[in-house]
Parts: structure tokens; sequence; C-alpha cells
DNA sequence: CTGTTAGCGCGTTCAC
DNA sequence: GTGAACGCGCTAACAG
């Protein structure tokens, strides 16, 4: 008994041939109801669409891809999910490709450049058309534009390694800088700056910020990077505030980073912003409730994931591959609460 | 010229064939290389692995998947991906889903049972493996086991309206209802319910164990369900509290609720928990720093995406689809810190 | 051990 | 308008 006979199957999702038999028709006719590709006899449709509904047939759609057509999906790989931020990105590129009908395969690179190229790769041998990526740490990310083939790739949040990658920043310097230079309008002398890791692109850039308006002013430097864990953090805040000369006010690079500073200062029984000013960088949805509400650097998170997710649908329709890729960056806003030092009632945003 | 002539391509990814002439064996050879499927001397499967190297090969997994093969890939479909709460049970499926090997092809719902249905068409018809689903409101949620065939599914958080999909809950009533018997001990007579709507099941079996612990004490209920936005929590709180008999507790039901009542109350000038004491249900990260510290019902977020995936993983192993969808309900937490009225200087975690 | 053949479900090409 | 044949990249089944 040759493989013909597939009645023989215990369970099998129909094929167009059923749909064929059915209707009595070739499948030709089936695929042109399908996809309004040719004229059809509105009573032969009608037969078609009937077998259709008994079958409760769907056409394979990896069949057809794999007979050439578009996949219709893209590629999403982000360091971690649980992350606010990093949801909140999967969350507008979800969105895009949906109104471009397109579906999203999401893995995680947990900040490891290996699991990166490996889900890249997976993705590639799923014929997804484009990929958007958050790199791992820029230094290690082993993305590279020539092993992609002719799929387009867009970077954002952080810049790929690979230059002629496209890439959607926001102004991660220009933000910092500018929230220093409030704490410094508010008097402060001594601002340090918290963070995970300057080997973070973003951390690092908004460290930059951060040193360039302190240089402008004339003022010290004061930078501790471990902020990964609330007993690291403590400690390091405890250290400075022990010091002799303690800093007044503190720049925080990240929610997270945030986070761990206010346990800290919490623990140690500091009052913000009296004892201590404290500006975060990264808003979030609490930001209002903290005691006292925080003043942070706010970046347009969903902008970012549209505009990344919207440029690689144009390199996909154009199916171009630019030689250099292009660097869109982003502006960000101040929003002023009462951490900083400020008494407004209700957050001001600035430009 | 017939489409034999494949060299007029432009660009186009290299083939098993490609390989096969390249190392000049027969294209099984090398898919038995890939594979491992059968014995190749060393000799051969050098000059096959060379040629993949050579032609940066990598294998057509769709083709793979079409040719009757698994797809290692599985659906998940959120209601949305910007709460936090959601993005923490995608982190736990993706992260079981790789341990497996699989890829997840992720969508959101939007609430909405229109796109979950078709969501759920588009990733039959990609041949995931499986689908697991946090239903949209359990009423109009028009997922049906029959719509999957074969394909098993796994509902979590809230359940199917389909009883024989199998299905992760946490205890929601249970969790509510000690939250609810907490506050009267310390005294309180006048406890309020606030959620978003009792049409979603998670907010109403967390007024069943409120109604519950209220009834069981004799006190009398004030729920409020339309805490969908800042000013029409503001309004509901407002009027409770101009009542002649203002609630003296408030349980809310979800962060999100959480967050505008933490937000009216801000908004009143009331004092928490001297005026109005608080306590909520679902934990998130900052619930430490506000003030006061959020007393909340913490459900295990990443244990559940973990339990569901696991249990998808199991049925797609053993290729099975359960008559009656079995149902795993997973235990909660009280965590006890300051808004309710206790003195903690650290959470205290009950149960 | 290795190569050849025959489809998987669909759409393109070309006859009818 | 409609249908038959062919092949997309790969692998199971069968030769050699």
């Amino acid at each position: 008994m040759k493989s013909r006979d597939r009645s023989a199957n215990v369970y099998r999702k129909p094929t167009m041939s059923d749909v064929a038999r059915l209707a009595e028709v070739g499948v030709m006719t089936v695929s042109r109801v399908l996809n309004g590709t040719a004229k059809v006899t509105d009573a032969t449709r009608a037969r078609v669409e009937r077998a259709i509904e008994q079958l409760n047939y769907s056409p394979n759609e990896l069949a057809r891809v794999f007979r050439g057509q578009r996949s219709h999906s893209i590629g999403l790989i982000l360091p971690y999910l649980y992350d606010t931020f990093f949801a909140t990105c999967a969350h507008a590129v979800i969105t895009v490709a949906r109104e471009h009908g397109y579906s999203v395969i999401l893995t995680t690179s947990n900040e490891d450049p290996e699991t990166e190229v490996a889900e890249a790769r997976s993705m590639l041998q799923r014929c997804v058309e484009g990929v958007v990526v958050i790199p791992t740490y820029a230094r290690s990310s082993r993305l590279a534009r020539t092993s992609f083939g002719r799929t387009p790739v867009v970077a954002f949040d952080r810049p790929s390694s690979d230059a002629s990658i496209d890439t959607v920043l926001v102004q991660n310097t220009a933000g910092a800088r500018r929230m220093v230079e409030h704490l410094i309008e508010h008097g402060h002398k001594r601002i340090a700056f918290m963070g995970i890791s300057r080997s973070l692109f973003t951390i690092n850039a908004r460290f930059l910020g951060y040193r360039r308006a302190l240089q402008d002013a004339g003022l010290d430097e004061n930078s501790f990077f471990g902020c990964d864990s609330d007993t690291s953090t403590r400690e390091a805040l405890d250290a400075m505030m022990r010091n002799g000369n303690p800093p007044t006010a503190i720049l925080t690079s990240s929610t997270l980073a945030t986070r761990y500073v206010l346990g800290s200062i919490a623990h140690l029984g500091l009052h913000v912003p009296a004892d201590l000013a404290l500006a975060g960088f990264d808003d979030f949805e609490l930001a209002e409730f903290t005691a006292p509400p925080l003043t942070v650097v706010r970046q347009p998170v969903q902008e970012m994931g549209r505009v990344a997710t919207n440029l690689l649908f144009d390199r996909i329709a154009r199916g171009e591959t630019p030689q250099s890729g292009s660097r869109i960056v982003l502006p960000v806003e101040i929003v002023l609460r009462r951490s900083c030092g400020c008494k407004h009632r209700t957050p001001v945003v600035m430009q």
C-alpha cells in the first residue's frame, strides 16, 4: 500500500486537493478562489467555498512560503522580557507588525552574544523577512550584516557593532546632560552617577552626558558602576555617604538602578530630596507614587520601537540592503517631579 | 529558458543540492551529515562540511517542517505586552520553550476575541505544535478546542470558556479572601473593593473572595468596577469618601487598579494607612517603594507561565488531546508591608 | 555506506 | 474559465 492511501491516517489536516475533490474542481480553482488570482464563476466559487466550510480547511501558510512567497513574519530579539522597558518595546514592534499583517517570532538573548546569533540564525532558517533587534552589550554582539544575507536588520536602543546595520536610538547623552544641569541649577555641586555597567551602551552614553555637564560646570565626577543587586548598591551608597565629602544628589542611569538606589536610600534612612536629591533615567508608571515622586529623563520607548519596525518594513518593501546603515536619534523629555528638589505638585514635562 | 536556470537569480540562498554539487555527493548524504541520520565516512563528511562552510549554507527550516517534521515552534497569545504581568508570563513561556529547543510566535489579542481567534488561526496555519494563551474576557473568548484540531492548547491566568482546554490558574479567590481577613484583623469594618471590571475572570474571582470574607464576618460590601482611568477612579474614590459612611480600607484587584487608586489617594490628600488602609492584588517591583510600602497578594507569575508551558510540552510529547482539560491551581502568598496598617520594617511573606 | 526516486501543499505556467 | 503538470528544499523509502 503506497503512501497515496492517505485515508489511512487517523487524522490529517485537510489540504487544497481535499477541497478540490469534494467540490469536484481542480486544485487551481480552489487556489484562485482563495487568492482571487483570476476569475471564477459564481457557481464554482460557491461550490468551493462550501467545501472549504465543510472541511474546515485553512491554507497551509508554510507551504505557501515554501513555494516562494513572503513569509509575512519578522523576528524580534530582545535581551529580556521581564524588564518593562523591553516589554514595551516588544509591544510597539508587535503592534506595527500586525498593522502590516505580519507575525512576530520573539526570542530573548539574555544578553548573551552566543544566544543572540543562534536565535538570529534560527529566525533566518525560518525565513523571516526581517529582524528587529536590541543587540547585546555593544562590544560583544556578534551580529553582522553579512550573516543576514539580503534579510534586512534594524537595531534599536543600542547600536550594533556592525555600522552597516540601521539603528534607532534615543538621546541618551543629551538627556543625562540636561538632567545633571538641572540638578546643578538646584545648587548641587557633588552629584553622583550610579549605574549597572559602563559596558552597556545606553548606560555609558548617559554617563558621558553626566560627565560632560560636570566638566562644563567645573565639578568633580563621582560614579559607581555595579548596581546589579540590592546589596551591592546599598554598600556602594553607604560608602559614598560615609565619605568625607558625600554627594548631595544622584543620577541613576536606568529603572533598575533607580530601584536599587531607592531601596538603599530607604534602608539607610535618608530623606529625598532633603538629604539627597535623586533623578533617574527612564520613566516608569509608578514614578509618580514613589516617595517622593521621581524626577526622570523620559525616553520615547514606544516611539522607538515603532520607528525601528517601520524602518524595517520600509527596507523589506524596497528590498534594499543599504551599504551604510542610517542612524535615527529620537529626542527625550525631562519630567520634573519632586525628588530633584522641585516643588511641582504635578509633573512638569520639558521639551 | 526553463526555471532550471537558477543561476539567473541575482541572489539566492544556497540549498542542499548546491552543497551536494559542490561536495560531489548526493543530496541525501548532505542530509545525513546534517542530521546524523545514518553513517557517513569521515572523508565524505569532511567534504560535505567544507562545502557547507564555503557556501555558508544553513538548512531551510520551513522546508523541513513542510516535509512533515515538527515545526519546533509554539504560539503564545497574550492580551497585551506593556503590562508587566503579561510580560513576565511571556518571559517564562519563552524561557521554557527555549529549554525545549522551541521558538515562540508571540502575538497580542488586545482583549479582542476576534483578534484572538484570528491570531490563533494564523498560528495554526504556520504549523505551531501547540498554543499557550491567556484568553480574552472569559465570556467572550471564542477559542474552542475543536478549532485546534489535534494541536494542544493550554490556557493560563484565566480559564477558557471551553472546559476541555487545559488551564493553569492561581488562587484568586482564596488570596483575596485572606487579604480581606487580614484587613478585618486590623479592625476594619468598612472595606471597599476596587477593580477594572467584573467581566475579567481574575477580577471577578478576587471579588468573590472579598465578598466571602465580608459575609463570613457579617460586614457589608462596597465595590466599584470601573478603575480604567485616572479620572474615573478618582471620581469613584471621591464619591466613596464623601459618603456618610466611607470605607476605612480598600482592596484593589490588580496592579493597574492599584496605580489608579494610589494616584487618586494622593490627589485627594488622603494618608495611608491612617485615613485609609490599602492592600493590592498582584505584587510589583516597586511595591516596596510606594508611600507607604504596599501590602499585596503575590501571585507566582513566572511559575504559572512555566507550569502552563511545561504542560503544553507534555501534551505535545504524548500527542494526546485530553477529552476534559485538567485544571491546575497555584497557591498565592500574602506580602505584608505597611499600607495595610502593619508596622513591619521589611516585608513579611505568609505561606 | 551512498545515490535515486517520490512526494509534502501550494502556486506558476501553459494548455484546453 | 478551468485543469494538469511541474518544482520550491527537504527527507523517508528504497535501491545499489
